[in-house]
DNA sequence: GACCGGATTATG
DNA sequence: ATAATCCGGTCA
């Protein structure tokens, strides 16, 4: 198969749910140190829209934590949750509004040992951690492009955010149902 | 400066 | 069911 092209940046300058929504199918490319490539399909987001949002991190508004969140579309927000385990965002939407989309997991398709079905999981086989935090996602070593599209996409509540009032109860998760990578909860 | 709790995972 | 482990947010 030929290298399919980057998503260009206007995608990622739309509405956390359209990017979540549209990112499922897509691929995740991470290229190490050495050279190695690995590709991974996405099969599960979540949509996270802004300081409105009480899941979000920007609930509290700009910080030097979300500062990412509230920059130009196409760029990598990453977090550290438990104080183990790092989480990959896609920033989305215009310069300083602060959507974001989580990547829960990925199906393997090359260059990829360990388990990829949850967001820890995955950025472990990845290895991604900090130092992706503010990363262009078209860049050269982590992008993104078009992948074969989902049969059929599921829509659910997020995960681990039931602290979130009614924001928990929104329908902002998606996953290509049935796909055994799926994270489960 | 101290305390709290989490967009998770592995293990029992 | 619970531990591992650390940082940002919050309040003093």
């Amino acid at each position: 198969m030929k290298g399919a092209a980057r998503l260009p940046r206007n995608f990622y300058a739309q509405d956390a749910r359209v990017v979540a929504r549209g990112l499922i199918g897509a691929r995740l490319h991470r290229v190490f140190p050495d050279g190695r490539e690995a590709v991974g399909r996405i099969v599960e987001t979540e949509a996270y829209l802004g300081p409105r949002d009480l899941a979000s991190h920007a609930r509290h508004g700009r910080t030097a934590r979300t500062e990412v969140m509230f920059g130009p579309p196409g760029y990598a927000y990453l977090f550290l949750i438990y104080g183990m385990y790092w989480c990959l965002n896609v920033v989305t939407e215009r310069k300083g509004v602060a959507h974001a989309v989580l990547i829960r997991a990925i199906e393997p398709l090359s260059g990829i040992e360990g388990r990829t079905d949850g967001p820890g999981k995955l950025c472990r086989a990845l290895s991604l951690d900090r130092a992706f935090n503010g990363a262009d996602l078209r860049g050269p070593t982590l992008f993104l492009t078009k992948g074969k599209p989902p049969a059929r996409v599921a829509v659910s509540r997020r995960i681990g955010v039931d602290y979130a009032r009614h924001w928990a109860r929104r329908l902002l998760r998606f996953t290509e149902a049935g796909n055994p990578h799926v994270s489960r909860s």
